[in-house]
DNA sequence: CTGAAAGCGCTTACAG
DNA sequence: CTGAAAGCGCTTACAG
């Protein structure tokens, strides 16, 4: 039987196995396989047989097997929202330069903010046998991860908590962030602020809500009904929420915008009115420092936000077994200007 | 021997096999397998038994040993420049979305322009199995991959072309977009235009390069040695490249910027001088419409580059074997004032 | 409708 | 220093 040469597609099954290597070499399989792992005990002339018949052959090792006999797959999964939201591109750098630094490979994919895609992901990725897995959870139980944990899967969780289960966490501090941020605002004067935030069920979103009211409560101030505004990201909700907000007998005088998305639309808005509205937003934009006025934020760190989940990973499953942890990662207020304008009159 | 008790990290061989199903189940191991995989042949309460025994021992199918006797791991590798950069992320969650349709997961990492860790994280990707590859080549010399392809591996090149090999291709217009750039440039008056661009060695921006020489010889407009900066696209050598460019007897009135990176600086040091120097740039911005003035820009559809290149790689996994195809994508002149702006006098 | 045997390509545990 | 045998957990190809 030919080679390949009437395969209209040679894949896999084609390539050569170590057993092609040995035979032509003239060894046995276990001394290509100390050749290829760089285990000692081969003399030079055995090895520069073996190494003429790997090349000749183009052989590569297929790692598939050998995870299956090795029980590790030296990959680790991470579920995050969007893979094409700017918020998340440093935190999956981050995961991936610990996973590399581990030996390990990344394999990463988007919930797109869908609970059963979520778990359908993160199962897929335990399928896969990752050693462990870090997710951005979009759903609030998480107990179908479970037998995957208690089988040996080393879970940590970012940015938003597990839900209904007990596992490893590094968060932003969302709440006092957004309460230094709104506190800010009643700092330069402001009594009435409107908060815009993501939809309720995302624990971000009510957690820095919590922080705006703490932060009014604080400064006995009142919070309308009308000031609160929680629900989808798109610019058109928010659009229609920054105008409800600024119009009526009691306008806002200044925002508290509760992520990167919600304060974009928010700062385009702003920018084509004639009246300033003071603006703080939750998450740093690029170039926010060029606006006129420049942006004033409450910054996370998301790459140490990855870097961190990471390190805790790889720590369990270099053996680290005690209780949960829980870390929480400081925000920083960045005054920039449109946080400080005074309150307009009216 | 008990179970798992005193092992102190359980893990992978711990997990419970079809064997074991099929053990509780009363059953053989090729109906656990038929009832896995959704296969017909298994009467109900046969199911049922098999389910139960699946639920009771946490059963999850380990799918390293599936791709090896299936020759397929349902998986594509992506090897772009750096996991963080807002250009690709768009890119990364376009070739993850066409994967995703056809039942795939995404291995990526970052090759961080260094052509070595380019290489050794293909071949990593190509030891795991992944079915294809797409590429976005920091390295020069795409020899190494020839194995690979000709083993079954299916490779797509995007954003820059692959080097000494022949293979699948997807590119934005890089030197059409330029020309249109700086022609667009011209066309406001400006006869001294400086270029500041990414390193030489780096395809897309000796290819821009060649779109702003275009545009100045069909203009007829000489170009000065000194209008002319190509290397590493960090912040504190852009900016000393704008202020050189600026000063001196015959300083330019416009600069096209080569990339985005380049952009976001030199809109920077620009805003803080008196002087209104015009400027477009390669690649779109977020909130570069907010900016004053706003930003000009040569945008490409990183997006769009994704799942191009994903479509191209998913059509050779299903067969197509037809010649090595090259794409090239428009790239499309967004005029917001920065571009606009006359020649300074002087 | 059901299952025993062989095999995917490696590594492990031994033996020489 | 070297290699034959067994086994990782599935699927394939058969046979009943």
């Amino acid at each position: 039987m030919p080679d390949t040469a009437h395969s209209p597609r040679p894949r896999y099954g084609t390539r050569p196995t170590m057993k092609d290597v040995a035979t032509r070499a003239g060894v046995g399989l276990k001394t290509v396989s100390r050749v290829v792992n760089g285990e000692p005990g081969v003399t030079a002339e055995t090895e520069r047989r073996v190494r003429e018949a790997i090349s000749a052959l183009g052989f590569r090792r297929n790692d598939s097997a050998r995870v299956l006999r090795k029980g590790r797959t030296s990959s680790v999964g991470l579920v995050l929202e969007d893979l094409a939201d700017p918020f998340y591109a440093p935190l999956n750098r981050a995961v991936e330069e610990v996973a590399r630094d581990h030996g390990a490979l990344l394999i990463n994919g988007s919930s797109a903010e869908d609970p059963e895609r979520e778990r359908e992901l993160a199962l897929a990725l335990c399928a896969r046998r990752v050693d462990g897995l870090v997710v951005i959870p979009a759903g609030a139980d998480h107990r179908y991860l479970e037998p995957e944990m208690a089988a040996g899967v080393a879970t940590v969780f970012v940015d938003r908590p597990a839900g209904l289960i007990s596992a490893d966490t590094v968060l932003s501090d969302h709440a006092g962030g957004a309460r230094e941020g709104v506190a800010h605002l009643v700092a330069h004067g402001h009594r009435r602020i409107g908060f815009i935030g993501d939809q309720p069920r995302i624990h971000t979103a009510t957690e820095r809500l919590r922080g705006y009211r703490a932060a009014m409560d604080a400064a006995a101030l009142p919070v309308h009904d009308g000031w609160i505004s929680l629900g989808p990201t798109a610019p058109d909700r928010v659009r229609g929420e920054v105008l409800r907000m600024l119009s009526g007998p009691a306008p806002v005088t200044a925002l508290f915008t509760g992520n990167n998305r919600v304060t974009a639309t928010a700062v385009r808005v702003l920018s084509e009115l004639p009246r300033r509205v003071a603006l703080v937003g939750f998450d740093d934009l690029e170039l926010a420092d060029l606006l006129s006025p420049a942006v004033t934020v409450i910054a996370q760190d998301p790459a140490r936000l990855g870097h961190t989940a990471a390190e805790l990973l790889f720590q369990r499953l270099d053996g680290y077994a005690s209780e949960t942890r829980r870390i929480e990662l400081p925000t920083r207020l960045i005054a920039r200007g449109s946080g400080e304008l005074p309150p307009a009159e009216g």
